[in-house]
Order: structure tokens, then sequence, then C-alpha cells
DNA sequence: GTCTATATCATGATAGAC
DNA sequence: GTCTATCATGATATAGAC
């Protein structure tokens, strides 16, 4: 019976380590959320957690890796399929910022995922001075990126590819900041924004994607200069 | 002589303090700098820092407000001129979106003024978790935004208000990442951006307004609404 | 796997001599 | 204004009973 059982108290008590720290990080940052808070919101023992993660360091990285593997895994299909359907001509650009930037905004609609919560944390992440988590990002993201910039760069063959690259840079930014900066938004507007409810995608998403794109499609500043040879 | 002269020593000190804090905040973020690091990269004692500031906090807001007075005040200054150059007309977008951000980014190419560093921190700061820094910042840029958003109503008369602000806030974020980020960029790129240098007004001003004009300017989203009326 | 209890250390801040 | 010394607190992490 201990053997053949689901150990669904294991699970249990990791996960919820797992949402309080994703929880707290998003509301204190990394170095702002101590063990004893996470254990303390997730109710469960301060020992608990370094059992389960053996660190604070290994805690935040499973809280990131555990959404954003799938959220990468669905970029990389919904570009492929996208490839797919397309028979061999290059993309639209605004599908693949679709692909990519859509992808991570529909997580934000959908609560099981994780919702609102991951998606501040991971606008927050991202500009996060700790070197291991730049380092962690890093990682867990080259893949889709290098895939997206290919994509990127046959979409768009008449601009260099390193403007494409800074131009991808500012569409990250651009995105982050508007998940992550929530609050600030209230620097920038003296009315409210319906019911505060950046995250609704059906507010968000439409107007980031003008943007985005009005942005990626810009005409090039003059001192542009072509990519390195080869 | 110790009335008459200048107390150049309070002053050495009290700078020393401002500049380290600068570096180790930058460097570390809020939370991950203690005051004895920034005491001790300042060749200081402990106590000097409580002494001239009184808290980490104090210290904090003060680092931030030295160097936003001057770049607030300047974007003030450039918009005043702007205007009254037109004469009642109202300005091209592209001339705010200039005002603005091309002194943030001309501040970073000005050593003097702390440069590159200072820019670095901003970046990160603006979605700092820390609740005294973020309403610090609201405080400290209130009228400069008010400002500007109103300069672009006058000149986006066509664009929704609501809209306008959703894009304001987008270019903050774009402008904020891409100066903060720097390190990120690698994960974007496999080559060398010319000798790393992202913040060489001549190679990332004129692409960043690319940009963001083109993201300004970009064809309305269809769920786009009217602001409230009144 | 979970808990209590604790080891060990770093932090922000201050008191008080100089 | 500057220093030494110290307080009180809270941090990560672990040892060891259950």
């Amino acid at each position: 019976m201990s053997k053949t059982n689901f150990d669904q108290t294991q699970k249990d008590t990791r996960e919820r380590i797992l949402d309080a720290a994703e929880q707290m990080f998003m509301q204190n940052g990394y170095d702002g959320t101590s063990m004893r808070l996470v254990t303390g919101v997730a109710g469960v023992n301060l020992a608990a957690a370094n059992y389960h993660f053996g660190s604070k360091e290994a805690l935040m990285q499973e809280v990131l890796r555990r959404r954003l593997e799938v959220i990468n895994q669905e970029r990389l299909r919904l570009l492929d399929e996208a490839e797919a359907r397309a028979g061999g001509k290059p993309l639209k650009p605004s599908v693949i910022v679709e692909c990519f930037f859509g992808t991570l905004l529909r997580v934000a609609a959908d609560q099981k995922a994780g919702g609102e919560t991951f998606l501040k944390l991971l606008g927050r992440t991202i500009t996060d001075p700790s070197s291991f988590i730049r380092t962690f990002m890093a990682a867990e993201y080259a893949d889709v990126l290098e895939r997206y910039k290919q994509a990127l760069f046959l979409s768009l063959p008449n601009v260099p590819k390193e403007e494409i690259v800074w131009r991808f840079h500012f569409m990250l930014g651009a995105t982050s900041y508007a998940i992550a900066g929530t609050d600030t938004l209230h620097l920038v507007t003296d009315w409210q924004v319906n019911e505060g409810a950046v995250s609704q995608s059906e507010n968000l998403l439409p107007r980031l994607m003008s943007f985005l794109i009005g942005g990626l499609r810009a005409p090039l500043p003059d001192t542009s200069v072509a990519p390195p040879a080869k």
C-alpha cells in the first residue's frame, strides 16, 4: 500500500511549494523572498522545501522550468505547423510574432497553467540581476530563440539580420515590461483600463501585436549595415 | 578655516557612497546589495552611509533622484523648445519620442553624468518588486509623463487616447529592456554587435527610434475603443 | 517524507568614543 | 564626520527524531 500508492502526499507538497514560490518570487523578487516565506505561504515546513529542491536557487529554477517547458514546446509546435501550412514559402512576420508572443499571452488566460502570476514573474525575471537566473534563462530559451530567429530571417530577406536581432530584442522588452509592469501602468494612465485586466488576452494581445509588428516592419534606420558576410 | 572651508571631505564621502551604490544596485539589484558591500566598494565606513542617508531605502532613492532630476528636466526643456519652434502646431510624433527617449540614451553617452551604469540601473529599477521603489518612481516621473502624454494626444488626434497610453507603455518597456538586458542580448545574437557597445548612441539610438516610431504609428488593432468620455 | 531544533552567518541599524 | 563595537533580527541550510 505504500509502494503501490500514488504518493499523492509528496506531489502535493512539492507542488504547493512551487505554487507558493511562484507567487512570492513574482511579488517580492528572488532576493526579496525567503524560504521561510515560501514555506509559510505553502503551509509546509521549512525543511520540506530543502528536502524537495535542495536549495533556494534550485527551487527558483524549477519554478521557471516547469512552465517555460510547456510554453516553449508550444511555441515550437505552432511554428512547425505554420511552416507546414505555408509549404516552403516564407511565413509572414505577423504569423511568427503571433506564434511567439501570442503563445505567451495565451498562457496568462489559462488559469490552470499558472496564468498571470507566472507571466509577471517571467517579465521580471528576464531583467533579474542574479547571474544564475540569467544563465538558466539563456539555456532554457536558446533553442526556441534560434528557431524563431531563423524564421524571421527567411520572412524578412531584405532586412539585415543584425537589425532583425535588435528588433526581436526590442519586442521581448516591450512584452516583458507590458506584463511585469502592470502596476507601473498607472504611471502613464489616469483612467482605469477595463477592470485592470492587463493580461486579458482580448485586450492586451491585439494591442501588443499591432505595436510589435509595427516596430518590426518599421523603415530601417540610416545606420543600418549589412550583417557580417558568411 | 573649518567653517569657511568647502567641506570637500563630506561631499567626497557622500558622492563616493552614491557612486558605489549606483554600481552595486545595478549589478546585484536592490535586495541583492548590502550596505556593507556598498561602503566596502566606496572605501568608507559602514556607519558613514547611515549617517549621510539614514537608511538603505533613502540611499536608493537618492541614487535614483540625483540623475532622474537632470534627465527629466532636460526632457521638459527639450519638449518646451520643440513646441516653441512649432508655434502652436502639433509636433510630429517622432520629435516627441526623440525628446523623451533620446534624452535618456544621450545620458548614457555622457560619462560624467553617470553614463551606462545608471541607465542599466534604471532599466532594472522600473520592474523592481520593492514597493517603495515603485512608489518613488511613480512620483518622480509623474510630471514628465503627464506632459508627454498630452503632447502625444495632440500629435496623434486620430488615435484613441487609451491606445496612445498603451503604446507609450510599450515604448518604455522596449527601451528599458534594451538597456537593462544588454547581457541577454547574447540570447538572441550569435555574432558580436559592434564592440558590444549597446549604449553607443550612434548604434542603439537610431535603431531604437525606428522601432519605437514604427510601433507608435502602427495600424490600430480591431479592439481599439475610444477612451471613456469626459 | 516530515518535523523540531539548531548551527552558522549576514544583514540593517545604532550607541558612543574620538 | 568618522570610526569601533555591538545589537537584534532574519537568512540558508542541516542534523536527527519520528
